[in-house]
DNA sequence: TCAATTTAGTTAGCTTGCTAAACGAATCCA
DNA sequence: TGGATTCGTTTAGCAAGCTAACTAAATTGA
């Protein structure tokens, strides 16, 4: 059991968190449509350029879901809109007859160098009334919580159900 | 124009806000599958109870989304399923005839009342790896660029576009 | 007073997350 | 070799957010 003020502490704590994931959605969402595309479909074309300087040639839609935290059916439906405008293509894989690779089209390229382009100074706007300590403070202790939920899900994911 | 560094700071903290809410959401949608609910039908009922604890009999559909930050197709449609199973009502208001007041039934204050009897425990297995000094600079850090990003979207709103 | 505007709520239709279930391809193992 | 199982993806269907467009009620103001 935990004093009654230290669960207050927590529980604002909390509160603030959610809050504010809801107002980053909605500060992000405008950023996002002034190119045409949502942010998950960011998190993908991004991933997809990153793989790209890793030297690969396309991902699978499981490497894509690993990478994004999201499941298998939610990356068919977020790369389906994305071939749709020819952002992205879906090709076989030699390998495993079953996987398919997505990888960036040229279009979807040189949208990733528009949104790169302006990107810090977005991050900037919302992170501005930090300073670089603060930002990195505020870094480290997410990354603290972020790991902590990791090792929650993976005993969840083991059984301890 | 800002140092590449700062950038680079400002951006996996970014970065990290983005995974940590993806995160906190895995966590806590099996928690309150346990209920019944999901965490914004949560949002609802818990909001609901407090207006009961400040005394009011019940809540505009526009006030519950002033207070959750959500928009009215998105109330209309949650508050929609809750009275579906039962733990919420829908009552015209006598003042505005547009206007319905929802307010929570018996059986509703019930779960609420369930939910709340282990919520601090479990705010605390997630922020738990924390101590509470650090807790509370995780929310000053938070709160600030909470109020930010608010400044952020009220210019907007105002028509700053 | 009464027409114009604003406000409260809903509906339709989109995206994006989820789970459950289907499917074929790949792999395992007896 | 052949049957069982696992893997990668898709489909179906639900929840919850959004915008745009609508109805009905309230308010404003000329």
């Amino acid at each position: 059991m935990v004093p009654a003020n230290a669960t207050r502490t927590a529980e604002k704590t909390f509160r603030e968190m959610i809050r504010l994931f809801g107002l980053l959605e909605k500060v992000m969402q405008p950023y996002f449509a002034r190119f045409g595309i949502s942010g998950s479909q960011w998190g993908v074309l991004r991933t997809l350029h990153r793989a790209e300087l890793e030297g690969l040639t396309g991902l699978r839609l499981t490497d894509l879901g690993d990478r994004l935290l999201i499941r298998p059916p939610s990356v068919t439906g977020i790369i389906d809109r994305l071939e749709r405008v020819g952002l992205v293509v879906r090709d076989g894989s030699p390998e495993d007859l079953r996987a398919k690779l997505v990888s960036l089209t040229g279009k979807g390229r040189q949208l990733v160098g528009q949104v790169l382009a302006v990107h810090g100074e977005q991050i900037e706007r919302v992170l501005g009334c930090l300073n670089p300590i603060e930002q990195e403070r505020l870094h480290r202790l997410l990354s603290r919580v972020g790991l902590h939920l990791e090792s929650l899900l993976a005993g969840r994911e083991a059984g301890e159900d």
